[in-house]
DNA sequence: CTGAAAGCGCTAACAC
DNA sequence: GTGTTAGCGCTTTCAG
């Protein structure tokens, strides 16, 4: 069916190797008269000769494409713009360097090292990886190299794994300095359900309980479906926090979205603030205050990384931290401090 | 480096026949002895073997990859959130089926088919195919069956393509029937600079161009930035357009940031609409009149189809149109007449 | 300057 | 039941 370098060989008159030489080979080592050289083009152009890019990576074990493991891809829509942008400055950094991004299907636990190890990819980004300890001695056997992105590096991460991450821990600080700055004293932490086990989630919670705690800041957890439906109850229970802060963008702007149905003001009655900070933040209304993680910068860094790791590079240091800022838009203000101020009716 | 069948044959005392068929062999062709069959698998596990994909696939000529062509793949956090719906339909449909998806750098017109006739993908899907015809018989030559997914078929299209896109056209007219059942006269058609040549964004305007003639409305066209700056002279200058209707999603929420900027309140003021109705569209505030195309629905669809080609199927037909509907939400309403309205004082 | 030949790791007839 | 063999299309010594 396709036309091999044995094809235009035979059609030209000349042996394999000449025709290789002439089409694929580097520089110097194309030692053919040009003569020859014309009609090898040209005969591979009649025939229209395309390289077999799967024979070439079985000689050469390497393929210039890179996996990218991603839990839920196909709900990319469903979850924060966040994601997104990682994509983006994987991708960016990819094509830039004339690699191919292979996206991989849900993986078993069980079988990770035979799926990244099957010789189409020089390396694996893996985002969000589970601190499922059960995962690394499979990551371990992994033939090619992989740097996990947007996942703190748990207690006993395997050392031969590069993380790159965010400091959730300083993201959640700025956010409690910047409520306790406003005059909060009561804060509720709303975490997503079926989210309580990421890394993410639970790294945030326990920064921003800390700095609660250090603060002298009132901190309580709740856990809500990903619509926040449960803000209704929360609210016309009148709860003492003025302040609520979500584990990501996306719960925080359902959080907005819950408020505006029951006529409750952000921030006038209540401030929110996220994780997250995208240009999607600028869209909501109010505008959503959020912690912002660089994440192109991230996900870009991540990737490098990797390259240089296929190349042969020793990647130093194996633990990668970028640091959060806070980007204060118009969802948080001071509270209505303690005077008796009467709620909005609740209009269901 | 890696281990072969050659090491687990060599290890196990068996031949390499045996251990392929053992190891990947499918049914009946198994006709291996139990003891031996413990043997072999007991040493690939020992030895940790892990097929190559590479090499299967050389031999076998397929690869369960579907490559996709998404140009400024890159900028997908910068444009409208209907991108990542496509890519979210395609996914899902691909892993569902075992199928992996690789992401192509964008690709020079002139080595499309080299590109995609590699042999490491089975078949590709091409978002937005443009309309240049020097494509055409690039996409001829390329040995893997292709399938456009939303881009209209142009006149002189292939005919070994298979199109799947929306009715543009239709979308158009749903838009300016609901504004003219609200009254409005004029409607103002908004272009995005440099997208102007887009084949989505040509049919659109033809549509509403079209439609508004058939209705007896008066029809303009501006060209704006993405940002839509030019929004706050447009409406400085006391237009008689009392509709915006935005190519896109993105540009339509662009223009409700303005609007509010400028103290121009929608639908009061002016009723904007776009195209392309996404979860997004109910986070803008006022939530955006959009024009929905089941782009999850197409994904999935067009997906299925290349994977029945990939297998042998003759697609039949090779235009796929799918139709649209109309979300009204909140951003359009009936004009304020004819009355002369005092209009808001422009700030700036 | 040019070509022969040896694989890369795997599958699939086809023997025995 | 099990093994031999012939490639898939390409790169790369190594000879001439």
């Amino acid at each position: 069916m396709a036309v091999t370098l044995k094809d235009v060989a035979e059609a030209a008159g000349v042996s394999i190797t000449a025709v290789s030489k002439v089409l694929h080979g580097s520089g110097k080592s194309v030692r053919i008269g040009l003569e020859t050289q014309k009609v090898i083009r040209e005969t591979a152009e009649r025939l229209q000769y395309y390289p077999s890019a799967v024979a070439r990576s079985l000689r050469t074990g390497t393929t210039r494409t890179v996996g990218l493991v991603f839990e839920n891809f196909g709900e990319l829509s469903a979850g924060p713009m966040y994601y997104v942008l990682m994509l983006d400055g994987v991708a960016r950094e990819l094509f830039r360097n004339h690699y191919r991004l292979t996206i991989l299907p849900e993986i078993e636990h069980s079988d990770v090292a035979p799926a990244l190890s099957d010789g189409r990819m020089d390396g694996v980004i893996w985002c969000k990886l589970p601190a499922e300890t059960d995962l690394y001695p499979q990551i371990r056997r992994t033939r090619v190299p992989v740097v996990a992105l947007n996942a703190p590096a748990p207690e006993n991460h395997p050392d031969d794994l590069v993380y790159v991450f965010c400091d959730n821990d300083g993201g959640a600080r700025l956010v409690v300095e910047h409520l306790a700055e406003l005059g909060h004293a009561q804060v509720l932490f709303v975490m997503e359900r079926g989210e309580e086990e990421t890394p993410d989630a639970t790294a945030r919670l326990s920064g921003a309980k800390r700095a609660c705690a250090e603060r002298g800041l009132g901190f309580e957890v709740a856990t809500w479906s990903r619509e926040a439906w449960e803000f209704a109850d929360w609210w016309r229970a009148g709860p003492t926090h003025t302040a609520l802060f979500a584990w990501n963008e996306r719960v925080a702007s359902e959080i907005l979205k819950r408020c505006r149905e029951t006529g409750v003001s952000v921030p006038g009655d209540v401030s929110v603030v996220g994780f997250d900070s995208t240009p999607y933040c600028d869209t909501t209304s109010p505008r959503l205050t959020a912690v912002k993680q660089p994440i192109l910068e991230m996900a870009g860094q991540a990737t490098r990384v990797l390259l240089d790791m296929i190349e042969g590079t020793t990647p130093d240091p194996r633990l990668v931290v970028f640091p959060c800022s806070l980007d204060v838009r118009d969802s948080t203000s001071s509270p209505r401090s303690a005077e008796r101020v009467p709620r909005p009716v609740f209009s269901k």
